[in-house]
DNA sequence: CCTGACTCC
DNA sequence: CATGGGAGTCAGG
C-alpha cells in the first residue's frame, strides 16, 4: 500500500526508507559485529541440512544468507567482510543456474539452443513474448521478460504479474500466453511433472531427491493449486541445489592442490573462497572449472567468478 | 508466540 | 475467492 502511495505522497516513501534503514542497522549494522568469535576473528555461521525442502542449505545465528545486495546502500554491508591479510575472497556464482536446469529437463529446444549459443536469455523472452513493437525500451523489456522467465514456471498468475509488471491482467494473461507458445516443452514439462507426482504422491530432482506432495489430490482447490506450484518448483530449486553440492563435494577434494585456499560460505547458487593473493588467479580458475563441471547437462553451465580484498569487491 | 516487514536466492 | 518457489531476523503486540 506504501508503496502505491509514494507516487503521490512523500511521506510514504519516507516510511518505506526509514524502515528499510533501520533493518540494515538493527539486523546487520549493529549485530553483526557482537557475533565475531574472540578467538577467530570471524562470524561462524550454522548451515543447516535438513530444513529446505528442496534440499537447499539454509543458514542461521546468524544467517549468511541474506546479507544485502540489491541497493547500493544495503550493499556496503559485504565491505565488511574481508579475507585474512595476504588473502582474498573470491565469489563464483552460476549464471541463471534454474532457467538452464529447466531447459535440460523440459528438453525446450529453444531455450537449449539459447543457451548454447550464449544468447541472453531475458532478450528472447521478451522477443518472444513482448514482439518488437511495443515502445518501451530493450532494458524495461528485458526487465518484464526476466520476472516471466522466473515467474512463470512456478505458477505465478496473471493477477500478481500483472501488478509487478505493471500492466492490466488481460494483458498480463496474454504475455503469459504467449511465453508457453513460445515454449511448448516448457508446459508440457509442467503438465507432465503434475501428473506424475499426483499419481505417485513424489515429486523428484534430476539426481533423486524426492519430496512427498499429497496435497495434490485436496479436494480444497487453494491447498491443491498451492501443491502444484511446490510440484513445479521442487524440480528446479532442487535440482541446481543437487548441482551445488556436487560442486561443494568435488571442490573439498581438490583444495589441497593450493595451499591456503577454503570454502568458506555457500549461497545457494553461490561459493565463497578464501586464497592467499599470490594464488588468486589459479584458484578462481580451479573454481569456475569444477563448477561449471559439477554435473553433464544438454546446456552448458556458466560461472561468473570475481576476486577481491572484500565480499562486495569479488561480486564487482 | 505470532505477525508483518525487511533481507537473500 | 485467492492469486510464483525456498529461506531467517527483527520489532511490536
Amino acid at each position: 500500500m506504501l508503496e502505491e502511495l509514494a507516487a503521490s505522497h512523500d511521506i510514504a516513501r519516507e516510511i518505506l526508507d526509514w524502515r528499510a534503514m533501520m533493518k540494515l542497522k538493527g539486523t546487520y549494522v549493529d549485530a553483526l559485529p557482537q557475533l565475531v568469535h574472540q578467538k577467530t576473528g570471524r562470524v561462524h555461521t550454522t548451515f543447516n541440512q535438513a530444513v529446505a525442502a528442496t534440499g537447499r542449505l539454509s543458514s542461521s545465528d546468524p544467517n549468511l544468507q541474506n546479507i544485502p545486495i540489491r541497493t547500493e546502500l544495503g550493499r556496503e554491508i559485504r565491505g565488511a567482510f574481508i579475507a585474512d591479510p595476504g588473502h582474498v575472497l573470491i565469489s563464483a556464482d552460476y549464471s541463471q543456474i534454474e532457467l538452464r536446469v529447466l531447459a535440460h529437463m523440459a528438453q525446450e529446444q529453444s531455450l537449449i539452443d539459447a543457451f548454447r549459443r550464449g544468447d541472453d536469455i531475458h532478450d528472447q523472452t521478451s522477443a518472444k513474448v513482448f514482439g518488437d513493437n511495443s515502445g518501451l525500451s530493450a532494458h524495461e523489456l528485458r526487465r518484464r521478460a526476466k520476472i516471466i522467465n522466473y515467474a512463470l514456471l512456478y505458477g505465478k498468475t496473471a493477477f500478481t504479474l500483472a501488478k509487478d509488471i505493471g500492466v492490466t491482467q488481460q494483458a498480463a494473461q496474454e504475455f503469459i500466453d504467449a511465453y508457453f507458445a513460445g515454449y511448448p516443452s516448457v508446459r508440457r514439462f509442467i503438465d507432465e511433472t503434475i501428473a506424475k507426482a499426483r499419481d505417485t504422491g513424489v515429486v523428484s530432482t534430476l539426481f533423486g531427491r524426492r519430496r512427498r506432495v499429497p496435497e495434490l489430490t485436496s479436494r480444497n482447490g487453494q491447498i491443491r493449486a498451492a501443491a502444484e506450484r511446490v510440484t513445479v518448483n521442487l524440480p528446479i530449486q532442487g535440482t541446481a541445489a543437487d548441482i551445488l553440492k556436487r560442486a561443494m563435494i568435488d571442490l573439498h577434494e581438490v583444495l589441497p592442490s593450493i595451499p591456503g585456499l577454503r570454502m568458506i560460505l555457500t549461497v545457494h547458487d553461490e561459493l565463497v573462497f578464501e586464497a592467499p593473493e599470490a594464488t588468486a588467479d589459479e584458484a578462481a580458475a580451479l573454481v569456475k572449472h569444477h563448477m561449471e563441471h559439477a554435473v553433464p547437462l544438454d546446456v552448458p553451465l556458466d560461472v561468473d567468478v570475481g576476486v577481491g580484498r572484500t565480499w562486495k569487491d569479488a561480486k564487482a
